[in-house]
DNA sequence: CATAACTGTCGAACCGGTTCGACGATAACG
DNA sequence: CGTTATCGTCGAACCGGTTCGACAGTTATG
């Protein structure tokens, strides 16, 4: 494999010569600077990338950490890693992926081993053992997820609290006054999984506030039991006329739902869910939805980084907490509720 | 950041006495490797990845290239990208994932610069671009995913003759005597996915052999698409009994076709399908399956990878070639047809 | 016309590791 | 007791880039 050596040699200049050449980081005569780049091409010349690195301190290279919990939805979580790794390769780096289950570790490895010049945090929990390390790295960072605490780092997410008063809203407005809202099971919770909670309050508090009832609770994340759950719901709760669905196992499993219920959508029963577009053409779901934009967040997350990362002014620049403003896909999934709400 | 410099002055050695303390490639006294190993504690130091790849020429990352076809079903590949991120980490080895459209300059790049010590290639096409790149590289590599020709390199796939061929001898020993496969959309046949043909080719073969009628058809990749083509095989076939489907988002979409037209699985109708059992699982599908295994075939591909990567032995064994058998996964979807096959 | 500024190139140092050869001290050997 | 291994450590070289300072030659400036 040819070394810029080897090209220095071949044009009959130095190395430093060459380099210039190359970078045009200093003027070159335009003869010797063709001469370099002819002998560059004939000896298929490549930079070594570790060589690289160790001069510049740039690795072109970016992590990005992922959590994969067997209870999630994983096939959710490619949408988002394309868009980071799309986004990054547009502006010159690659991607490291790593999904580690100890994601602290994994993070300390490659911050101080310096392989990455920066980091996407994913899966955010509200109280991550990633962020202090993350902090203390060497790199920028930036999160797509918002955790309890985000100083220090750049931060997108969707907004969930708008998210959570935006569905109850619509359903009010067209006349609905009971509400079920099926939210992510509860161990993702547990696990800090804050974006659950926070559509969930926000929807309830707006509920409060219009006078609406609202029946919030956790789903679960695989068949047959989010089937289940959902026909009891409906059993329990016969005259509430519209579902807020936060939970996309639950989405998907609403149409056999309603089918064998013989419920129609939107006529017996309004639905609103939260999902991706991407994720909606897949399991080709009839509802109305707020459009989570995985692609767009890990998109927004390297460009910022990348920011920071190229230019020492960036770097000082104050951090910034980022929410994408929840849109509303209409599928026609919703209407007025059939018996007019005197209650 | 401390360097292994600042570690030897802490200790009071000389930088090289201060690696083969750390390294262990030398006899060290045990007071000075102790003493070494206090101070690199003490300063927590990590070892610069591009200062040890330029002087080793290891990374200690691997290559995974994936593609995404807007037409294919980006969530399976997601077990793909995780059965090898997670091999290679066990094996001490990061995952550059790069989802570059030009696969073929994307390989060049993070070869030539010397980035990765091996290579995974996904989403083998017949006449694969990225092949003779790979082949002339100085890293080993290895396929998921068989092509046209495999020579010069480790290749590793699902036996889909073998899966076409036992899909159609369940059947005919069930006593079915006609049948449909719905395969992948052409375009999939098109773009090169020879896997789609052999499992074709292999069940038409087998079923001429036993007498069977096979109606192969490609399929649709989206809803409604796929739907419609489902009720217009089962309307264009009223007498095939038996259905075989080597595609995802028919396999998604039949239960709803099914309950639809009022058919039973597997009193009216009996099913196979030809996927994972993490795609069965997230859809809940009801269906005998033939396991594809895709966490398998990327650990499996990996564990190649690493050992012709870690030895000059195994670099010079030959290729390998390496099918999984298909493991049928019994869902109780098949069954004697209902009306005994006088024809 | 002397001086300053600029242009184009080179040599040397540096980034942070690893590894080879040498060397002094100690132990084993005949 | 002299010779030879072995042990433990060090200095120097190397991996393949980038970048700083110097310098010769040319052009602009006062």
């Amino acid at each position: 494999m040819a070394t810029i050596g080897d090209v220095a040699r071949e044009a009959g200049v130095s190395r430093s010569t060459a380099s210039y050449a190359l970078s045009g980081k200093r003027p070159i005569s335009e003869e010797v600077r063709l001469r370099v780049l002819a002998a560059a091409e004939a000896l298929a010349y490549t930079p070594n990338a570790g060589a690289r690195a160790l001069a510049t301190s740039q690795t072109k290279v970016l992590g990005l950490l992922a959590q994969f919990h067997e209870d999630e939805f994983a096939p959710a979580m490619m949408q988002y890693i394309l868009g980071v790794t799309d986004t990054a390769r547009d502006l010159g780096y690659d991607t490291l992926l790593v999904t580690e289950a100890d994601g602290a570790r994994a993070l300390r490895r490659i911050t101080d081993s310096r392989m990455v010049d920066g980091v996407v945090l994913m899966n955010i929990a509200q109280e991550d053992s990633r962020l202090p390390i993350l902090r203390a790295a060497p790199q920028p960072g930036a999160l797509v997820g918002l955790p309890g605490d985000c100083s220090g780092l750049d931060v997108f997410d969707l907004d969930f609290e708008e998210a959570g008063r935006g569905m109850v809203d619509h359903l009010h407005r067209l006349g609905h006054r009971e509400l079920i809202l099926v939210s992510q099971p509860e161990h993702v919770v547990e696990r800090g999984g804050a974006y659950v909670w926070r559509l969930r309050d926000a929807a309830l508090e707006r509920a409060r506030q219009l006078g609406v009832t609202l029946h919030a609770v956790y789903g679960a994340s695989r068949q047959p039991a989010v089937g289940r759950l959902l026909n009891a719901l409906l059993d329990a709760h016969p005259s509430a006329t519209g579902l807020l669905i936060n939970n996309e196992a639950a989405a998907a499993a609403l149409p056999s739902v309603t089918y064998e219920r013989g419920l129609r959508v939107p006529e017996d029963l309004s639905v609103i869910g939260r999902y991706s577009a991407e994720f909606a053409a897949t399991f080709s779901l009839p509802y109305s939805f707020i459009e989570s934009a995985p692609d767009r967040l890990g998109a927004m997350a390297v460009r910022q980084l990348v920011r920071r990362v190229e230019s020492a002014a960036a770097r000082s620049e104050p951090f910034v907490v980022r929410f994408i403003s929840p849109e509303l896909v209409s599928r026609g999934s919703t209407a007025p509720p059939k018996a007019p709400p005197v209650r």
